[in-house]
DNA sequence: AGCAATTAGATTGTATACAATTTAATATAA
DNA sequence: TTATATTAAATTGTATACAATCTAATTGCT
């Protein structure tokens, strides 16, 4: 029952299971995190820069392996929220600082109850989160080294 | 060494890898399927059209967990490049019917190769990918009951 | 039959992603 | 030191995603 093109079949694939989980999930976070005003990729830089307080473009991009393409549009709608100042270093003007406000920080406890939220509705057994935790790692670490080889 | 706001880390979201590893092997596909003249997206859909022929918007945003917002104008990509036909059922013209068109059956020949290209550089052992396959499929479940019960 | 409810796609508007290019600032090398 | 290379962001253009709304076709109900 098997033929060549078994490995062409949607069910077949790995990635696709990977990307729409992916988006089930920020769909899933979107409603808790609409209350905070904020969208996923909005989330996720946040969590940056509650944990740093301060940060240039490219380490934020390190962090959330997002490049300026996608960052300089959202980090100006989050300082049009005023959740942060956005300003160039002055040692090297190249440089552009991002910095939380303090409307910035405040919202990192309006954001304490998201993650259990989240959680919660996985509804996975601790060993498959942290199998599947690893698992993702490895993959990025791995596919990383890929691309930088070329 | 732990405090209230750990919940909040990056490195502590389990759905932070699931995004970036969804990019990251996106962006892995992208090399292989520029020689087939597709993005990710086309190639899915046309994966689904590869198996079953014939289909139904609608039906493929169910193989695909797309709406017709997202599948709408890649679908007339996909006929602007001979791969489809888009056309009404006549029994229900509500329905619009997707079909291969020879173009695009050949284009199955062509895309052969690339799963393996993909496996191969993932780097995974069979029990790793058996594992995150079906525990993506069992959170894509979970949280796709969660969204119909509201 | 006639009208309200439902259904399938299309459209609109917003927000990413990201490759490729551009711009400005800084570092480096002849 | 001055032309060249490198670097960091910004910009441009294309392609998703997706909520919300709209439109046309069909179904169900009375």
């Amino acid at each position: 029952m098997s033929d060549k093109y078994d490995s062409l079949k949607l069910e077949n694939q790995l990635c696709f299971p990977l990307y729409s989980a992916s988006r089930e999930i920020t769909r899933t976070y979107q409603p808790f995190l609409e209350k905070i005003h904020l969208t996923y990729t909005q989330y996720i830089t946040m969590m940056v820069l509650w944990e740093h307080e301060s940060m240039n473009v490219k380490s934020l991009g390190k962090y959330l392996l997002l490049d300026s393409g996608t960052l300089t549009p959202l980090l100006k709608k989050l300082e049009e929220k005023d959740l942060i100042v956005r300003k160039r270093n002055k040692e090297d003007e190249r440089n552009l600082i991002i910095e939380l406000t303090d409307k910035g920080r405040e919202l990192k406890e309006e954001a304490l109850s998201v993650p259990q939220s989240i959680i919660a509705k996985l509804n996975l057994s601790q060993e498959e989160a942290i199998f599947l935790y690893k698992i993702l790692y490895k993959i990025i670490q791995q596919l990383q080294e890929c691309s930088n080889k070329n």
